[in-house]
RNA sequence: GUCCCCAUCGUCUAGAGGCCUAGGACACAACCCUUUCACGGUUGCGACCGGGGUUCGAAUCCCCGUGGGGACGCCA
């Protein structure tokens, strides 16, 4: 029988918490496969664990460096980093060949050289019978040895008779009928190993405890397990996760578009915000909303995963990312919106610090890429103002007003919110007007339109020479318009 | 076709037989606050898929329907 190197079995380490986080390098991070990351690195965190990355590229058809590259990425934004690997199969195809022809010798598998129209008339043979498509283990008692042959492939044989049962810590007791299988190819033709072989050697070799995947695999797993029998080794734990359903309700995967988790930086959201949300998202705890990256180790449990998929809820993200933007450090904030603003193509040195940013336009908007957007009247000169808010607000009543807070504005000893305040204020004391004769033709001079921050700040952040030169402007127009 | 899984407000969920005239959050509506837009506050709208059981008692347990999802590759 052959049997992976038990001497690992006995390392102390061996006994504590190891999941692995296992993506095929054939597109970017999307939304499911982050949680699942996160679900993976949660538990390992929680239970003093490791977490392991290994990339599944034995499809190299469909694998490229680039996705690789935009796996890594996406889980270094997300802050998800991984104590091991990341491990790419592709380097470990000996091993698998090598185990693949321990199981021959031990009479677990065989050499089969069907061809693929043989193949393809099995399935329909077995669909015709009211079954479902599969190989008929016609090479299985025949005892074909290795040769070299276009169609040459190692299948494993499966139990035929019997029920593998395993108890899935999200979905429960699952039982499977081993009627239900067939005997799966373990090397392809082309001498790399399948997916479901490739797992089961690294998750024995690797000493994973706990397997946390999407539940698309859940019908993988009863013959995942016979091959660990097959192999003498204890199958690990596992816990199969809902899938994530797009706001339509089917699923969500990668031609649904922009679901990249990168895409969602430059959309504007906090890469913390897009974990709570994914925390959010199938588990919960009470009624709790919001968890610091602390709390969801502390609190997280896999068990407690729910059993249904859920609809990814762009708004419900929305509402969580400005709860960031509002609670977070401004100066936090400031270095994610600098990233915006430069990306903007904005020359953040002819603006405001991008703190004092944040803290005027955080209870305004729901994205970073919003509040970029909202604070271009600061970075750049303006460059035409709204006519519904100059026809409404830049009249000949808006002269004194103007007139006058140029004044005082001009005066201003220290440039700051307080006195800017106290100053346009007296404005409205001294002409015997309320403030919205006074803010807003005011926030028309200084952003041409009439939705900004409050006054005070709007003024600030335009700095004196700006906010001077602006008013004159404003007059100037109303001038014309008499 | 065959097998597997799932099922509470529009959405995410709480609920592990009586605490449920079903709670919270997002969204939506109204009002309050107010220099605009927001934020915040208050209130409202809104769900146990259907049918049978079991039980003194069911959102919770069982069965059958129905609906939804997944899987059946030399993809992962």
């Amino acid at each position: 029988m052959p049997r992976y190197n038990g001497e690992l079995h006995t390392d102390p380490d061996a006994m504590s918490c190891r999941t692995r986080f296992a993506p095929s390098p054939t597109g970017f991070l999307h939304i499911g496969g982050a949680r699942t990351a996160l679900y993976c690195w949660l538990e390992a965190r929680r239970r003093g664990g490791t977490f392991v990355l290994r990339i599944e590229d034995t499809d190299r058809e469909r694998s490229t460096d680039a996705a690789v590259q935009a796996i890594l990425d996406g889980m270094t934004w997300l802050g998800l980093e991984a104590d091991e690997g990341p491990i790419y199969q592709t380097d470990r195809t000996d091993r698998y060949t090598q185990v693949a022809s321990e199981l021959v010798q031990a009479g677990r598998a065989y050499y089969a050289y069907d061809t693929r129209e043989e193949i393809d008339a099995m399935r329909a043979a077995a669909m015709a019978a009211g079954g479902k498509p599969r190989y008929d283990g016609r090479a299985r008692e025949l005892g074909l040895s290795d040769r070299a042959d276009p169609n040459r492939v190692i299948r494993f044989r499966n139990p035929s008779a019997g029920s593998v049962v395993f108890e899935d810590k999200v979905k429960g007791r699952i039982e499977w009928s081993n009627a239900e299988l067939d005997d799966l190819v373990l090397i392809r033709s082309d001498g790399f190993p399948t997916y479901n072989f490739a797992v089961v050697v690294d998750d024995m070799d690797m000493r994973i405890t706990d397997v946390v995947r999407g539940d698309d695999h859940v019908n993988n797993t009863p013959r995942q397990i016979n091959l660990y029998e097959a192999l003498g080794a204890t199958p690990p734990a596992f816990a199969h996760l809902p899938m994530i359903l797009g706001s339509d309700g089917t699923k969500l995967s990668k031609r649904h578009g922009a679901v990249g988790v990168m895409q969602y930086r430059d959309d504007g959201y906090l890469p913390h915000a897009i974990l709570n949300y994914l925390a959010r998202l199938g588990w919960s705890h009470g009624d709790q909303e919001i968890f610091s990256r602390e709390q969801m180790v502390d609190l997280f449990r896999i068990e407690d995963v729910n059993q249904s998929a859920a609809r990814f809820d762009l708004a419900k993200l929305g509402w969580l990312n400005q709860q960031y933007l509002k609670q977070d450090d401004p100066a936090s904030i400031a270095v994610h919106l600098e990233w915006h603003l430069v990306h903007a193509g904005y020359d953040i040195e002819r603006g405001p610090p991008p703190a004092d940013v944040v803290v005027a336009l955080r209870d305004r908007v729901q994205t970073l890429k919003e509040m970029a957007e909202r604070a271009e009247v600061w970075y750049r000169p303006l460059a035409d103002y709204d006519e519904a808010a100059v026809s409404k607000h830049l009249t000949r009543d808006a002269r004194a007003p103007l007139a006058d807070a140029r004044a005082r504005l001009a005066s201003v000893g220290t440039w700051c919110l307080e006195d800017i305040s106290s100053a346009l204020h007296d404005v409205g004391t001294a002409l015997g007007v309320g403030m919205g004769k006074v803010a807003q033709p005011l926030r028309v001079a200084i952003t041409g339109t009439q939705v900004s921050p409050d006054i005070a700040h709007t003024v600030f952040l335009a700095g004196r020479e700006q906010a001077l030169s602006r008013i004159d402007a404003a007059l100037a127009r109303i001038r014309v318009v008499d």
